[in-house]
DNA sequence: GCACTCTTGAAAGATATTTTCGGCTCGGTG
DNA sequence: CACCGAGCCGAAAATATCTTTCAAGAGTGC
């Protein structure tokens, strides 16, 4: 394999540089000196424009970069592009601090992102896989799933039941408090009641899945909080994680992704248990959809 | 500067890679792959090379680059030689594996986690800060923001409008495809409208955006594909990434995640532009709903 | 089955790199 | 001081590489 990679670091080639130095030209010490000090921006220019900028000429370049090794300036540019490359990723982008009011959006782009990935690991971390297997049994073995949100949590709480169905799984989610109350009267036994919510003290939620419990119903509750209201009327109890919040970033922010992680891991587990069922019905739904699509 | 080595690491690359698959032509799908799964390999060879290797054509190689957003296969070999380097000095970790039906559940719980992590560094890697802000400017001064989603998008179009209500903003999200429209031919010059659609070919939400483009509003499509009908009536466009999908684990699961880092970046922008008035906002509605919790 | 669009590679055209070659400088020498 | 020769240097020719064009072929919808 061609050696043009090798553990060149940019302070390696600036020795070589060095070494070389004394059996360069003049003209070649320039284009040495240029690509000792500059190797990105030097990747970027062809030899002519090199040529141009150190004030010589395209054969000079060329043999410059016979002597620091290479075959010809082509080869000296990859090399060259593969230096660039790595001393970026050398520097650490260190995202620690909070987001800030005049923080420039690339900043706001990243430490989004970190945030978020930060909860998603703190969350894998802390959740209880034996509440989850239980969890997912649950509705797995359900006759229907019924799910409770208010807020954000409504959406997670609807995006859950969006892939239960695509599974060909009976699942509703219900925002109104009103009517979870009363379609939460119409559960039992072998049906599955869900209760999302972040401050695991939501009444709005929380009523309906006491309702559900009272009635037989196997109750589950996705909560920030494991020591909220709600886990009193939960068989099972799914804790999500909260990252720190700031004043601009609300909580309802990293709670959701977090909810949606465990969400996830819900649907996953069910949808292999009722593998067998689950896969046909995912490609019937895609089947269906396609004709939306131009 | 030329930004040819952005922040690009190879897993970036592959994800950019799938996110243009749909777009791309069985051949140039060729090249990408072997680009993809052996950018050191490639980095050596020449467009003639390249194209043999693969079976294609120097012009089909060029057309590839092109696609992946070089000026020409000269840069995006300088682009390969720069990854090449880096991932011989990083080392990458690499758990990429499928979630299969037998894995026990605290597998599926991180594998889960792992590959919604991945998808967030690979959206904010490939999110273009200019479209952010330009977007960022529109909704901040709009009179209104209209958000149009079917489906798992219309769940995040529902929490795009549910944050910038709570900063005081008009917003409103729309998954009924009549009612879309009915409202599109409402809007006017200073109003922004959003399409979010994974596909990007989704005609219940290209039709309302459509509209409103032609009215004059300012339109932003948020899509996984960035050269999908949708852009054709979008001023601006932000760009979701996905994941590799398996049999279990629908695309839409990781464009959900990826659409909800775009639309917190935005939301998270518009909140830093409007300061004065969404701090207050948020805190009342805090306040407001401190009595729903016991 | 036909018309149409989209895909594709061959070859022409444009650029970049390498080689050639002669002028030039500079140090030494008569 | 004039002349000579060795080696450096760059202009331009030669070659390699990359890009564009274009027409044939594959695939697709009607």
């Amino acid at each position: 394999m061609k050696e043009i990679f090798g553990g060149a670091t940019a302070s390696a080639l600036a020795a070589k540089v060095r070494t070389l130095a004394p059996s360069m030209t003049r003209s070649m010490h320039r284009v040495a000196e240029a690509v000792a000090s500059d190797p990105a921006g030097c990747a970027a220019l062809t030899v002519t424009a090199l040529a141009e900028r150190t004030g010589t000429s395209e054969a000079t370049v060329v043999r410059t970069a016979r002597l620091l090794g290479y075959p010809g300036y082509r080869d000296l540019r990859l090399a060259l592009a593969g230096l660039a490359a790595q001393q970026q990723s050398g520097r650490a982008p260190a995202i620690t601090t909070d987001i800030a009011v005049d923080d420039p959006l690339a900043d706001v782009v990243a430490k989004l992102a970190h945030d978020e990935q930060q909860t998603l690991a703190d969350t894998a971390a802390a959740l209880d896989t034996a509440q989850l297997g239980a969890a997912v049994d649950a509705v797995a073995g359900a006759r229907r799933t019924d799910v409770y949100g208010v807020g954000a949590s409504g959406l997670v709480a609807q995006d859950l039941v969006q892939k239960l169905l695509r599974i060909g799984l009976m699942a509703h989610a219900h925002s109104d408090p009103h009517l979870a109350v009363t379609n939460a009267v119409q559960l039992r036994a072998g049906d599955v009641a869900i209760a999302i919510t972040h401050s695991g003290s939501t009444g709005d939620v929380i009523e309906p899945l006491r309702v559900a419990f009272e009635r037989g119903t196997t109750t589950v509750a996705i909560t920030g909080r494991p020591g909220g209201a709600v886990t009193q009327y939960a068989d099972h109890v799914l804790t999500t994680s909260t990252a720190r919040e700031s004043e601009l970033r609300p909580a309802a922010m990293s709670s959701r992704t977090s909810q949606l992680l465990v969400v996830d891991c819900l649907f996953m587990g069910v949808a292999q248990r009722t593998y067998e069922t689950a896969a046909p019905s995912l490609a019937a739904s895609y089947e269906a959809l396609a004709h939306r699509h131009r």
